[in-house]
DNA sequence: GCAAAGATTTGCT
DNA sequence: GCAAATCTTTGCC
C-alpha cells in the first residue's frame, strides 16, 4: 500500500568518504530499531559532523582512548558515548579506518513505531515527555534520539549498515534529498575558535522534529 | 588516587 | 533565564 517508502540498507561506501558528505547524506535517511514491541522508525533531520584529531570539540582530540576507539575503526559502526552523567548519545562513524570521525545524530522524526518510542522515554528517563511535546518531538535532541530508540553504550561497535542488525540505518532511495542548513555545531564553545563556529551541524529547516527551543531551530545567532 | 568538566534536558525562580 | 541532575572520562599530583 502506500505507506512508507522501500528502504534499502545504508551504502557503507557513502560513510567511508568524507564526513561532510557522509553528513549530507545522513539527513533523510531513516534511523530504525528492531525490538520486541515491534520497529521503531524515524528520518534523521539533524546531524554534526566531528572531523579528526584536530578538531578541539571532538573526543578524539585527546588522541585515541578506550571510549573512542571506535571512532578510529570502521565506517558504518556506531559510537555511543554517556554525557552529563545522564544521557546517551549515537554516532555513526565516518571515513577509512585510522581517521577518527564520526556524525552525531542530533535530531529524528518520528515515523513508526511511535508507542514504543513515548514508552522507551518514560523508562528511561523516569519522566514523562512533557505535556506539550507532540510525537513529532519525540527524539528532538541528541540524548532523546538515544532514549527514544532505547540506544546505551551497549550498542558501540553495532554494524548499522549491516540489514540484520537490530539497530541500523536505511535510505529511501525514491526520496528526493532535502534542502539542508549549516550552522555551527551547539554546546563545543569549550573547544574555542575556529572550531566552535565551523558550520557542521546539518538540518533540514522545514522539520517539526529540530533540537532545541523553537527559537534557535535556524542559525539565529547565540 | 583525586578533582574537574562534559557533543543535554528539564524544571523552577 | 538559570541551575540541578548524575557519572564517566581525562588530566594532573
Amino acid at each position: 500500500v502506500t505507506g512508507a517508502p522501500p528502504l534499502a540498507p545504508f551504502p557503507r561506501e557513502i560513510l567511508a568518504g568524507p564526513t561532510l558528505s557522509a553528513a549530507r547524506a545522513l539527513l533523510g535517511a531513516r534511523l530504525i530499531r528492531e525490538g520486541s514491541d515491534g520497529p521503531r522508525v524515524g528520518r534523521i533531520v539533524e546531524v554534526e559532523a566531528y572531523i579528526g584529531e584536530d578538531d578541539a570539540a571532538s573526543h578524539a582530540r585527546f588522541g585515541r582512548t578506550a571510549r573512542n576507539a571506535v571512532m578510529f575503526g570502521d565506517p558504518g559502526r556506531a559510537y555511543v558515548y554517556l554525557v552529563y552523567g545522564m544521557h546517551h548519545c549515537l554516532n555513526v562513524v565516518t571515513e577509512p579506518v585510522g581517521r577518527p570521525a564520526a556524525v552525531l545524530i542530533r535530531a529524528v522524526e518520528p515515523e513508526t513505531g511511535i508507542a514504543a518510542m513515548r514508552d522507551a522515554r518514560v523508562s528511561r528517563t523516569r519522566t514523562r515527555p512533557p505535556a506539550t511535546s507532540r510525537d513529532a518531538r519525540l527524539a528532538a535532541g541528541p540524548g532523546l534520539v538515544a532514549a527514544a530508540f532505547s540506544i546505551d553504550r551497549s550498542a558501540t561497535g553495532v554494524d548499522l549498515c549491516d540489514p540484520a542488525s537490530p539497530l541500523r540505518l536505511a535510505l529511501a532511495p525514491g526520496e528526493d534529498p532535502p534542502p539542508v542548513e549549516m550552522t555551527p555545531r551547539i554546546g563545543i564553545a569549550y573547544a574555542g575558535e575556529p572550531w566552535s563556529s565551523r558550520p557542521w551541524r546539518l538540518l533540514v529547516p522545514a522539520s517539526p522534529a529540530l533540537s532545541g527551543p523553537v527559537r534557535m531551530r535556524t542559525g539565529s545567532p547565540a
